[in-house]
DNA sequence: GTCTATATTTGGATAGAC
DNA sequence: GTCTATCCAAATATAGAC
């Protein structure tokens, strides 16, 4: 179950440095070094580059299906599920203070390339987008779902952007907490819990 | 008074292309395209390209100051100024769909690219940062101003990395309209405002 | 499947004429 | 200040041996 072919190393370590270094910036030589093998090698694997870059989204496309499915289990309830998507920015802070988020800084460089891969990297955000949907849907906001799960969306995206730009891993808790009270805010409004006792709001 | 110096146009033709295209997929012979002038006769005016992202940076820098300080002058008061600010998401609503925000993708690309103008760049953040948190002192949020200012950097931020992806105009819009709202609820709490019929909150 | 050349192109940068 | 010509390094991609 565990041996991983030459070509799943290459995708591995392409992902990463994609998320690091950009995609524009990682060349192959980079990536040979990574998985330890020739620049020449890597031709009998992917086409080119941008097949590589295919097979990376791919991978983290069903990585994310995995996820999400997972998410989908373990949650006890809509509102925490989406409290788990929430948290992943306090999760992965310390690369997304490096990195920013590899689904929005992808999808921003690869919109600057004018890349064939775009509409395949923006799945990954309709994927996050349709999970919340639902979720908010669940949540009795069928109405609007869309529109809070877009809202999420964009409060993360710019959350991760700007903690990036100033290297502050301390914005992202104070805009997590944020959050949290808004998806609480969210809730009550369609089913008051008055077993929660409110909490003060900041704005 | 408008006699531009060659200089002057190459950082304007480099400010347009490292915008649309990303500063690293901008070639040399992409601005020299542009300005119509040979690739040689570009060293005379800059060392190297990274001193012309300086140039570039300096002349956003310079721009952007401006800009602040005549909306300094132009907005009644501290609400109306902040709500230009959301506004230009509006304004700039095509160029934000086909190429994200200007501030927020350069950051992000020199992120990426771990390049010596990662701070000059940031800079440009602070800008608004700054400006937006004398904004909401005046508006009486002395307490939490900057976090008030990052609140909403980075909710423009979020909105503008989403639209571009989905290439959504009318997102930014639904988005805008929230933000002013919220913005009204930023004033409400510290200064009533009884002559403003109260709008009902989506959220 | 993996390697070592090597071809080809592009892009940043320099030299020197005008 | 601007041009042409050229150098050099890096990166994608190919050919062919093992």
């Amino acid at each position: 179950m565990n041996n991983k072919t030459t070509r799943d190393h290459i995708v591995e370590a392409a992902d990463q440095l994609f998320y690091r270094q950009g995609y524009e910036h990682t060349s192959f030589s980079d990536i040979a070094d990574a998985v330890q093998i020739s620049r020449g090698n890597f031709y009998y694997h992917f086409k080119s580059k941008d097949k590589l870059l295919d097979a990376v989204i791919d991978a983290r496309l069903a990585n994310t299906r995995k996820m999400l499915d997972q998410w989908e289990i373990e949650g006890e309830n809509p509102e925490d599920r989406i409290r788990g998507f929430i948290q992943i920015l306090i999760a992965n802070r310390t690369h997304i203070k490096r990195y920013g988020c590899p689904v929005g800084t992808l999808n921003t460089e690869l919109a600057k390339l004018n890349h064939a891969a775009q509409a395949e990297a923006t799945m990954l955000f309709t994927l996050f987008r349709t999970w919340l949907c639902r979720q908010f849907t669940l949540l009795g906001r069928k109405a609007d779902a869309d529109a809070l799960a877009m809202h999420l969306l964009a409060r993360s995206q710019g959350v991760a952007t700007l903690a990036n730009a100033f290297h502050d891993e301390k914005f992202i808790k104070q805009e997590v907490k944020q959050m949290c009270d808004w998806l609480e805010s969210c809730t009550e409004s369609a089913a008051p819990k008055p077993h929660r006792a409110p909490r003060p709001q900041v704005y």
